[in-house]
RNA sequence: CGCGGGGUGGAGCAGCCCGGUAGCUCGCGAGGCUCAUAACCUCGAGGUCCUAGGUUCAAAUCCUAGCCCCGCAACCA
């Protein structure tokens, strides 16, 4: 077993203006989990952060107009993703949000540090303002006629019926969203610029490092932004009331531009994590490569935040000086539903709590998995999702289970006895699935779940091919020494897939786990906290791996090891399902 | 306009970097088994590898042009 490494598991924040739907999970959430879970199991020690992004406007927006506070919309929607991550199992070491006086502190000193070291200068910009307000409006509160296509409903910074873009002073009769009021003036309003143009140097040298690892869709699309084009200075800061202050006088009336604290949430959370546990200097070992320089980030995104994850952020890090940069950004493409986007406004959407109130756990994990959009766009259907379940995870690997776990407890009530000596298939299928510690290991390290699936799969199937021509309910009767050494390869064989699934099938691995008559936990528990501090109190998720028993090696399964009653460890899908979803949506 | 990803049997994907008789899962057809949540095992049918050129003895794989889908395109990360 290789030597510990400590990795930091950075999974895109979720913005707390509205629910998730399975597109997110899909494509930002599971996987992290999975890489972390395998991780952790070969000894690595993790540290998986993330939180609610509490700023920015369209949760000002939605606070209007629902008639609340920004931090009434953030609590709710931060409390739903707390409870989906929960009952989905992905083991944030914290989850947090950005509304913290943790957060607040250390954005404000790195915005300080860039300043100070020359990467931050002031500029103007133009923008509307509406004098009832009394206020900037930014693009969100703008809406007008298009300067295109002339639609008289267009956004403040693009129009949804032509789709082109443009700045709100473009728009021809703006009118405001706040006060209706149409005679918005525009003026010059003073801000703060991250100066990527001075970064450049620093990111391209850092890109042109060895990145082979990396996918295709990342790479190539930073490295080519980084070295065919120049980069413009970018704004850090907007004119709104929620939001980080700036930390320098005069500059009340302005917050922090959410791109930009939003990302800070990855280091910030490291801090948090360590102060929460009495260890305020442990987020080091993760960031601080004079502490220790073998660490490796790995960041978790969609396709739409690869600029900001692959440029900005390393950009932010390398003129911050002194922390870690990303090791990998594997970022995904996108899950459709059934040729559309996922739309929360059409009613086109599968959200995660819903979701998880109807199917298991793991059977999303699965299905999720399966059809995770790693290389291009995906489409989800729900014939699909009960096709995955029902024909792959429970026919090939439930029942796999299934079989012989019931086989073992009506012929040999449930205590397995010693095994004759082994014949060349009982050798074969062992070491097979033997090797799918390495097999199946190297694809969930290179952050190929959905490769790792297929192989332990494959390996699943051997084991029913095995099964399948040993004939145990034949030879139970002409041979029972025979039988019981076929029951036993399989059992063993079944121990060792259980540990292979384990990251993706965390919960029903630990059933069967149960089942083999083991006690104890694969996996450490998820928990939540309430924290109190300056700015209030926040909820958190976290996780303690501390009384895990799963390691990623082959166990040695012990004859006459007392197993429990078997039981399905999945739920078969009604045949209907897609018609009661479809039936579910248009309601 | 520009940049990046994708376009492979009915469905979902791998292969493409490092050219050499097209692979996997599901579905479909036939047979077998009966331990198992009618699950499992075997065999089979089914493909202009987006289009048009080019390079090569040979191209899904390399080059050129075009078409289609998705994301970014300085402010909804």
């Amino acid at each position: 077993m290789s030597q510990s490494r400590k990795i930091l598991v950075g999974v895109a924040w979720p913005y707390a203006n509205g629910e998730q739907h399975i597109g997110h999970i899909a494509g930002a959430y599971l996987p992290p989990d999975i890489f972390s879970r395998y991780q952790r199991m070969i000894g690595n020690e993790v540290l998986m952060v993330s939180g609610s992004d509490t700023h920015g406007t369209p949760v000002t927006v939605r606070a209007e107009s629902e008639g609340s506070s920004p931090a009434a919309v953030v609590e709710r929607f931060h409390t739903g993703f707390v409870e989906s991550y929960l009952k989905l199992g992905l083991t944030f070491d914290l989850f947090t949000h950005t509304d913290t006086q943790n957060h607040w502190d250390v954005t404000q000193k790195m915005f300080s540090q860039h300043r100070d070291k020359g990467y931050i200068y002031n500029d103007t910009q133009q923008q509307l303002y509406d004098p009832q307000a009394q206020r900037f409006l930014p693009d969100r509160y703008v809406e007008g006629t298009c300067p295109f296509c002339a639609s008289p409903e267009a956004r403040g910074d693009q129009c949804d019926n032509c789709s082109r873009t443009y700045e709100a002073t473009e728009l021809k009769q703006p009118r405001s969203r706040i006060t209706g009021n149409t005679s918005l003036e525009v003026r010059e309003t003073e801000h703060f610029f991250l100066d990527l143009g001075k970064l450049q140097p620093l990111l391209k040298e850092w890109l042109q490092k060895e990145k082979s690892h990396w996918r295709p869709n990342v790479l190539n699309f930073s490295r080519t932004q980084v070295e065919q084009e120049t980069l413009h200075g970018r704004p850090i800061t907007r004119d709104l009331e929620w939001g980080i202050s700036i930390p320098l006088e005069g500059y009340e009336d302005k917050r922090i531009y959410v791109w930009y604290d939003a990302v800070i949430g990855y280091f910030s959370a490291a801090i948090e994590w360590a102060t929460l546990n009495d260890t305020p200097d442990k987020w080091r070992e993760w960031w601080d490569p004079s502490v220790n320089p073998d660490a490796r980030a790995y960041y978790f995104i969609g396709k739409d935040n690869i600029p900001f994850h692959a440029m900005m952020w390393p950009a932010m890090l390398l003129g911050y000086e002194g922390l870690n940069l990303p090791y990998d950004v594997p970022a995904n493409e996108y899950l459709n539903m059934y040729g559309r986007k996922f739309s929360k406004s059409r009613g086109h959407i599968i959200s995660i709590q819903g979701a998880l109130e109807r199917y298991q756990a793991d059977a999303w994990r699965y299905a999720l998995t399966a059809i995770a959009p790693e290389a291009s766009d995906v489409d989800f259907t729900w014939d699909d999702f009960v096709e995955r379940v029902n024909n792959e995870l429970l026919a090939n690997w439930g029942n796999l289970v299934n079989r012989v776990l019931g086989f073992a407890n009506s012929r040999f009530k449930g205590s397995i006895p010693e095994p004759g000596p082994l014949d060349a298939k009982d050798q074969a299928l062992l070491d097979e699935v033997k090797a799918g510690f390495q097999s199946v290991g190297d694809l969930y390290n290179a952050v190929k779940p959905k490769m790792a699936l297929n192989e332990v799969r494959r390996l699943s199937q051997q084991a029913n091919q095995y099964f399948h021509e040993k004939e145990p309910w034949k030879t139970i009767k002409t041979d029972p020494q025979l039988a019981a050494t076929t029951i036993y390869v399989a059992v063993q064989a079944i121990d060792w897939l259980k540990l292979l699934w384990a990251p993706i099938l965390p919960h029903t691995s630990q059933q069967l786990h149960e089942l083999l008559g083991y006690d104890g936990q694969l996996f450490g528990r998820q928990y939540t906290e309430t924290v109190e501090d300056a700015r209030g109190s926040h909820v958190v998720l976290r996780y303690d791996h501390s009384q895990a028993a799963g390691v990623w090696e082959p166990s040695t399964f012990q004859a006459n090891q007392a197993l429990r009653k078997p039981a399905p460890l999945f739920v078969k899908l009604d045949d209907d399902v897609a018609e009661q979803e479809t039936e579910r949506q248009n309601a």
